[in-house]
DNA sequence: CTTACAGTTAAACGACTGATTAAGTATCCA
DNA sequence: TGGATACTTAATCAGTCGTTTAACTGTAAG
């Protein structure tokens, strides 16, 4: 008791309250900005219809009634995912007469996706675990 | 009217019910196993307050009194996300003395979240689109 | 202008997620 | 053994997400 946690108030202070029994310096430098747009992104990718759907337009554009047939389901399921990526700047549309194409963005996005497969291809701890020593150089990406 | 979307039945067929105009080969080639894998990590990603832990651990291991003191979080809040972390494999821990220890599992997680941290930074359309010309290389992750 | 095709949007509803509080487990030290 | 620290688990509950049905918009063809 008498300690109740402190609100979470958005500067980072040394002081007392958490009795944490020795702190490294605390290198918390990560712009929160980015870690939420980073996860909007994740959270996008982040159900299995959306990605099969992502892992196709990697290959190349394509129209919704294509997205339709190759992943059977009807269009407006297909149109609502689509509508989600499209907010999160995920993919791109263009109209061509009756049919609306759809492809990825960016590059980024096509990295993001082939390095998730990739992963998910992979035996269980494949990649060895990065030993955790820190003073490595930084992830090449 | 009169042509009810076929139920999500789990096959190929190229036959009527979708009046797709022409269809490219339909190289749907994705295995749905290693979808739901990627989808499950990434979904574990898409949150911000998961993703900022991931990102201190990239650095090296904390133990969780550390985590909360860095994220100004309670400790059950940050157990709990360290448990869905765990139970997707995404973090490893390992005891020592009283404390807990957490760290990435392995290269590819660290590789995940630098990328997409990496284009959260970036201006809205950095990447190039791809271009979506059938026929080009594989990216090279 | 009317019809058919291609796609989007709206609204309702069930399922899942995440935060919170409280209680429980494990390790160390006196 | 008792207490304190470090952490986990359980249970509740509000908010969010995704699917579904139906209605709506835009384009081309006749």
């Amino acid at each position: 008791m008498s300690h109740p946690p402190p609100p979470p108030t958005a500067d980072e202070p040394e002081s007392a309250g958490c009795a944490v029994h020795e702190h490294r310096g605390g290198a918390v430098a990560i712009d929160p900005a980015a870690c939420e747009r980073a996860a909007a992104i994740f959270r996008a990718l982040g159900d299995p219809q959306r990605l099969r759907m992502l892992a196709m337009l990697r290959d190349s554009e394509r129209c919704v009634s294509e997205l339709c047939h190759a992943l059977h389901d009807n269009m407006p399921a297909i149109s609502q995912r689509l509508r989600l990526l499209k907010a999160e700047r995920i993919v791109r549309s263009r109209r061509d007469g009756k049919h609306i194409y759809y492809a990825l963005a960016d590059d980024h996005i096509a990295r993001l996706v082939t390095v998730g497969l990739l992963h998910a291809l992979e035996p269980a701890g494949a990649g060895r675990p990065p030993t955790a020593v820190e003073g490595q150089p930084a992830i090449t990406v």
